[in-house]
DNA sequence: ACCTGAACACCGTTCAAGT
DNA sequence: ACCTGAACACCGTTCAAGT
């Protein structure tokens, strides 16, 4: 709510690049993606349309702007991303930085919902996956192995991964009950999980745990492959 | 081209639920999904649009049963979704399903996009999520361990993942040299995968072995959380 | 240099009508 | 029962103008 002095005293911040992705990203964080208009952005900005198209081309240029914008919110969490010394081990190094990505995502849902269509790399996000290979790099696995490495981790490496089913019950979200004959297993599980997961955050899932379950099965097994012959790791010839 | 008898013999084939939903799989096939819309839809099937809101309630609609037809395709494909019993082993039946899932993904590759957002589970979509629960219960894994599997396989489990990097070698796809220094690893790393890597299928990697490598690196993952401690393998309290 | 008004070519969907 | 026409409330973006 502003004050009527702030409205009538002239624009006070000149529109400027800057301005428009720090509010984009404020924009999208308050009201989700779908609601993320170029019309609802200059509202928010007290300004027509039109205006925005003088400092960023389109609306694909204003996404490419954010996710910038957000690599570079995930440099800041983690503390820079130089690779770090290997004192404490590259698995360890590599756990926190993805985690620390997570972080920031977690503040911003719909981040990876834009990213996943966005394959041109921006230099703050080549400068992640850099440090992410380096930090692999700096564990003794090949280059080959940490090509496979990054394709296995996927969207995890950025600190997302998709969820899988509906977290609000509303609806026929709870299986019906004549349906346990033709999804005995899903049944099955769900009856176990729900039981044994009272404290979870959402429905019946930690997200968090399931996120750092998954994150350790391949960190692991990265570390098995590269144990088990360092720098040319059998790879199946066609 | 629809030749003129065929046009003007009047309409033969009366407007149905399913053929509004074959038709808009042939539309998503042909011109992607950002092409995909209700008036091109009804254009296609010669018809004015507001017709299609007679069949199908809305667009919504319309991609919740274009999914449950592409898992009806799954179904066909895979030979049914009942669990084997286990003569080959829980891992070799759980691959095999998802490479043929993959298989189908990969002709309409439209589906995932559509897919991810898409959290309520149809009964078709569920049937095969039940048939991936059983095969892990085929092989021994407790309900609770299955259930971390389902969240580290995540997306893969429907035979797709995420692609992190342009394919396309048009504007700066290709690293600056200058880059070179605060990309070292990135550089170094595509240096080695270029060249051991000629006959990718597209511009560097091989995306279906990349595929199956994570997929195989999870699977093995659980194999030995699962023969290391069998029904209850140790979670981590707190 | 920076912002805007009017207009264009689209969307998905509602509602009242046609046959 | 099945299909349609006109209209509504939106989109992103172009283009020629304002200051």
């Amino acid at each position: 709510m502003t004050s009527t002095a702030e409205r009538s005293s002239g624009r006070r911040t000149p529109l400027t690049r800057e301005r428009v992705l720090r509010t984009a990203i404020e924009l999208a964080d308050a009201s989700g993606i779908d609601a993320f208009t170029m019309r609802r952005l200059a509202e928010r900005l007290d300004v027509e349309v039109m205006s925005l198209y003088y400092h960023l081309p389109n609306k694909e240029a204003i996404f490419d702007g954010v996710v910038e914008s957000v690599f570079a919110e995930i440099d800041q969490r983690v503390g820079g991303f130089e690779v770090p010394e290997t004192d404490a081990g590259w698995k360890t190094s590599l756990r926190e930085r993805i985690l620390g990505a997570r972080e920031v995502m977690l503040e911003h849902p719909w981040v990876p919902g834009i990213l996943e269509g966005r394959t041109q790399l921006g230099l703050l996000r080549a400068r992640y996956v850099d440090s992410v290979i380096g930090t692999l790099r700096s564990g003794g696995l090949s280059y080959d192995l940490i090509h496979h490495a990054m394709h296995a981790l996927g969207s995890r490496m950025f600190g997302f991964s998709q969820e899988l089913v509906s977290d609000d019950d509303d609806g026929d979200g709870d299986i019906p009950e004549q349906l346990a004959e033709t999804l005995p297993h899903l049944v099955g599980m769900l009856a176990v999980v729900r039981h044994d997961d009272p404290s979870s955050t959402l429905g019946w899932c930690d997200d968090q745990f399931e996120f750092e379950f998954g994150l350790d099965l391949i960190l692991d097994g990265l570390e098995r492959l590269a144990r088990s012959d360092g720098e040319s790791f059998p790879r199946t010839a066609s």
